[in-house]
DNA sequence: CGTCTCATTGAGCCAGCTCAAATTAGGTGG
DNA sequence: CCACCTAATTTGAGCTGGCTCAATGAGACG
């Protein structure tokens, strides 16, 4: 748990261009609201319209709920991170934490207003929002043309880049997201996703350890198995 | 086919604000590049980084590749539209015409570094790109969390927001893409996609005419069909 | 060390895929 | 304007990967 004063610091180091006036940066932080989430604590995000959140500590997902409680994960989010929530309309959007987790949030049309004269702030965000569009475009392309296995060895790609910890050319992961959380994520059943991962591992490509620990022996072998791009003209 | 400086005058219209300098209208206009894409022609990117697109004229498909030549349809855009388009990394990725289509590539790089002091440009683009995000989303949900059917009705009412032509309750739609564009899209085949819109026709709830024309009988219905929230808590 | 939730494993089913054939829209040339 | 040609679409039949339902196993926490 953090005070209100260090988040919004870590968020200034990162975001605000360290030129901004003193002005500038408290308007800013009149701006933000911390929220703070316990394991499993969810942020519905309704009436106030879009939201730009900042993730200072914690792990978070970002959840679309479609009719008859089907939900989707739409992208997972770690400290340092920052992210559009989109205001509902077919859909609605919450944030959930993983892991005891610390936001900011900030309502974007009030965001945007002060930040239009800030073309450095405007570039962080763009840069931020271009990044969570390429992912999303993966996720997509995942979704719509992988099978399970291949689903799978994408994802823990994916996770090994943000979170994983690299030792001698294998790759430590501590995953913060259950089994239900990953199969939301990949348009899976838990099943499915338990069996693929059994199967990765009599195959000795991955370790598990408990619950969330898991050791990618050879990304290479992995990489193989994700169905991505090869030498295509 | 239109003329370069057509193109051109079209794209600083809508992105670039009033107030701008000659000097600076004239550097943009040095970053652009026409492409003059005939039906079903498409345009590689590359080696040149992530490309800033803007479609002048027709209709085009963001498609990105994965292994063993199985494409997927990233998205679809118009004539105005304003898109990202990554550069390689897993995949890679082409902007292909569905129709006779003019567009203006710009370098992301050489136009980020151009648009930096100009607030108003910045902005623009980051709306854009938080569109694109939020229906790359909406599609994730699509091929995440929905079956066939729910598919083509999302799709369907898509395209009608997007190029539908509304008269007394019915909407007019002449679908630039092939069906198998549509399963590209959607992450089904041909025959799927058919099937559905036989079922769809069958049921009173669209009219077909030709290969491209489509009606919606009763939007309301497809809106019932596309699996969207409901008066979820 | 009990308990509770999460994860794994098993068995059977079905939506959408694959493969194959028939039909038709829509251009093309006479 | 019409007959023809070709590729796109539709339709049919059977198969299968991942889902559903059900039971068992195993971490985590008091």
């Amino acid at each position: 748990m953090i005070t209100f004063a260090q988040a919004f610091e870590l968020f200034a180091c990162q975001v605000l261009p360290a030129s901004l006036t003193d002005a500038a940066h408290l308007r800013f932080r009149s701006l933000a609201i911390l929220r703070q989430l316990v394991h499993d604590a969810s942020l519905e995000i309704g009436e106030d319209g879009q939201q730009i959140v900042y993730v200072a500590r914690g792990a978070t997902k970002l959840v679309a709920h479609a009719s008859q409680s089907r939900d989707q994960i739409v992208a997972f989010h770690f400290a340092g991170d920052v992210f559009t929530v989109p205001e509902p309309d077919n859909y609605s959007y919450s944030v959930s934490a993983l892991r005891d987790s610390d936001i900011l949030t900030f309502a974007s049309t009030d965001f945007l207003a002060l930040a239009a004269g800030e073309a450095g702030v405007l570039q962080y965000l763009l840069e931020n929002t271009t990044l969570s569009l390429r992912r999303c475009r993966e996720k997509t392309i995942a979704l719509g043309r992988k099978n399970a296995r291949e689903r799978l060895a994408v994802f823990l790609l994916a996770m090994a880049e943000r979170i994983g910890v690299e030792q001698d050319g294998r790759v430590g992961l501590d995953l913060p997201m259950s089994r239900r959380d990953i199969a939301e994520s990949l348009g899976l059943t838990i099943e499915t996703v338990s069996r693929q991962l059994t199967k990765l591992r009599d195959e000795r490509v991955i370790e598990t350890l408990g619950r969330s620990g898991i050791v990618l022996l050879k990304p290479s072998l992995l990489r193989g198995r994700a169905g991505f791009m090869r030498e295509a003209a």
